[in-house]
DNA sequence: CCCGGCTGTTACAAACCGTCACATTTTTGC
DNA sequence: GCAAAAATGTGACGGTTTGTAACAGCCGGG
């Protein structure tokens, strides 16, 4: 069963399995014949309105994908890392752009052939339907994140998210963070005073310390759990055991 | 083509084919044998947690989909009108609970069988896919709306959904809200006072009339499509010709 | 018919976060 | 390397939204 506490995947944008090995009748083998391409640091991949002729694989690097409204605010709908895909759930045109963040290297498949491929194969389409329920878990959480919790709080469980898929299962995990605070705000709607002031206070009270610019070490990480606000009670690390009240809502 | 603009779709609740009469090998046609079962006002369908046996098809009545936190904040992720299926995409549990909000029919099918149907029929397969995109779609609607929007952007763009939905190509649509305030506001991330007070105030500019206390009617539709900060100009009225000014983010 | 509970509205003070400003660090271009 | 530009950190201040509270309106029950 996939893991449901994935980076959050934008419209067409699908974690795929990472434990599994490319076997012939994968969503990973789909692309491996195909050319990588690069793309440098802020260059779009497809600009929202494009007409969708591609579906992409992330090879390495991480990708950024957005929306803008008309006077300018930025919202940033998901963080694409190597393995994903992007551009999958779409019909004619792109909802959203995707930008590298760094320097990124992608696998195109045509549209078309990817659907039918998806057609034909009885075993690639329960992959992608699970790819796409991961999806739509992913944006929940991220509903629930900018609907209901502050600003310390979704701070926190951004870096929870990016702790748990990049630093395994390590009690005080490293991590890189490639993209700017501009990225963090707009992802988590929030600005970059805000994301500057909230990591600071983070830093100060010993549940993080900054390696680089861009990257640092989780030193409590039970502590950024209950700072998340997560309602299941992940709790592996024996840093405060919060009785759970289990919240009943009056109708 | 699908309409994009339709209630934002929570996680496995999906908007289906309202113009498409139901053939014998669309998704409609899958629930037509199932017996219609009633929900009161306020009952669950089912709960976050629960082990994810059917899918359903909403007949009659609305729903409203929703995750709650530890502490008890809660965030409706969706409203699910007639047409639309709840608990398409998941895997083996729920993920958040769906209840009635005013007295609701519903038809059943078991989980299982309804993959095995998808799985069988490739005319069915597209429309699934579909449905799914529009979900998506939504989601991300909503997640520029939590992310970026003011309060009065945000009742705007509700408003201006379910007028959408509801109202037709009406220059004023009188529009139900069958929901309450709390929904509402646990739908856009605020509190009652300010769903209260914003809609006051669209009521004193003239954009709204109330005609009783779960309806209304849209005087200015073009008015409310610029309050709710649209990136399309979808300007059919002639209420307000603001120049679109596109941005162009700076890398 | 009146009453009690629930929902919705309005006012006011408070909190959180955004805005503005500037110092500091890092990166970029030459 | 050096200077310019960009990104980041930090503080003071203000605005939007929230929280608290009181009141009004609707609806069902006695």
């Amino acid at each position: 069963m996939l893991s449901q506490a994935t980076m959050s995947q934008p419209h067409g944008a699908v974690r795929r399995f990472a434990t599994v090995p490319p076997c012939p009748a994968s969503l990973n083998s789909l692309f491996g014949g195909q050319p990588v391409e690069t793309f440098e640091p802020g260059t779009a991949v497809f600009w929202e309105g494009d007409e969708a002729r591609h579906v992409f694989e992330v090879v390495e690097g991480v990708l950024r994908v957005f929306r803008i409204l008309s006077d300018g605010r930025r919202v940033i709908t998901g963080f694409l890392y190597p393995g994903d895909l992007l551009g999958v759930s779409l019909k004619d045109q792109y909802l959203y752009t995707a930008e590298a963040v760094n320097r990124t290297k992608l696998r195109r498949y045509e549209h078309g052939r990817f659907q039918e491929e998806i057609n034909r194969s009885p075993e690639l389409r329960p992959q992608l339907f699970a790819c796409l329920c991961d999806e739509m878990a992913a944006a929940q959480d991220q509903m629930v994140l900018l609907a209901r919790k502050s600003a310390e709080e979704r701070v926190a469980s951004f870096l929870l998210l990016i702790a748990r898929r990049l630093g395994g299962d390590e009690r005080q995990p490293v991590i890189e963070i490639p993209m700017t605070r501009l990225d963090m705000a707009d992802y988590l709607g929030l600005t970059i005073e805000t994301v500057s002031r909230t990591m600071t206070r983070l830093t100060n009270c010993g549940v993080i310390a900054p390696s680089s610019r861009h990257a640092l070490v989780v030193r409590k990480l039970g502590k950024l759990a209950l700072l998340a606000g997560e309602t299941e009670a992940d709790d592996k690390d024996g840093a405060g055991g919060r009785a759970i009240q289990q919240a009943v809502w009056p109708n």
